[in-house]
DNA sequence: TTAAAATATTCCTTTACAGGAATATTCAAT
DNA sequence: ATTGAATATTCCTGTAAAGGAATATTTTAA
């Protein structure tokens, strides 16, 4: 996993631009209005994003428009399972514990009522 | 999201002992030998994934086990979903044209034989 | 009680980084 | 060429955080 990807969303202006790009690209000046930053700042932190793969950028005119890409976000969810196929087995005795107990309610509920399910 | 989760797995050390654990539970010592870390930094940085609530310990005589705590990967996990739920889609131009490209290329397949240009 | 092992905490120093202000750059319109 | 809008960059300063070294705390063993 890329250290970069996390430090870059370690820091909440940023990681608001990379919530608000997901309604799709917008430029430096509607990134820095919708999140009350000042212009230079907003470039700065978008600079980062850029650098960490987080966003690419297309240039019309004397405007830059910021979008995401899907890599990194691709590259997080599969270092997630890793952890996926674990946090429902031995992620940690409390899981464990709870697994018992739900195995034994529905021993009770298979003699007891009718449950609907499919 | 919560930032802190981003913040505690920005930092190679902690990232390396969230890694680790995966294994399961370890003691302080344990993870400071296989990160190569001198005990004071592998406590600190410890401390600092207990407190985002990526870990948790247990007291056993004057041993500390720490493991992993699921919920923040699972908040990881659903806060992925709204980019699931469009890196598919809008995520980016190139996407689309690739898109474009995959369903020229089954037309093709299907039988008709002139690429047409856009 | 003392000693030793495992761990946590404190203090210090250095470095990285965020914000503010000013300025540079780029592009379109005239 | 000049102007104005949008954006990027630079310089400065303050602060947070990381590592090193030393020390405190907790627990077991004797």
């Amino acid at each position: 996993m890329n250290i970069t990807t996390f430090s870059a969303l370690a820091e909440p202006n940023r990681l608001g631009m990379v919530e608000l790009l997901r309604g799709g690209p917008l430029t430096v000046g509607e990134i820095a209005d919708h999140l009350g930053l000042r212009q230079p700042q907003a470039s700065k932190h978008l600079r980062v994003l850029l650098e960490a793969g987080l966003v690419e950028v297309e240039a019309v005119a004397n405007r830059r428009n910021y979008r995401l890409r899907a890599e990194p976000f691709r590259a997080l969810d599969s270092w997630l399972d890793a952890y996926r196929r674990i946090w429902n087995e031995r992620f940690d005795n409390l899981n464990i514990y709870l697994q018992k107990l739900q195995a034994e309610e529905n021993k009770l509920q298979a003699g007891e009522s009718e449950p609907k399910e499919t």
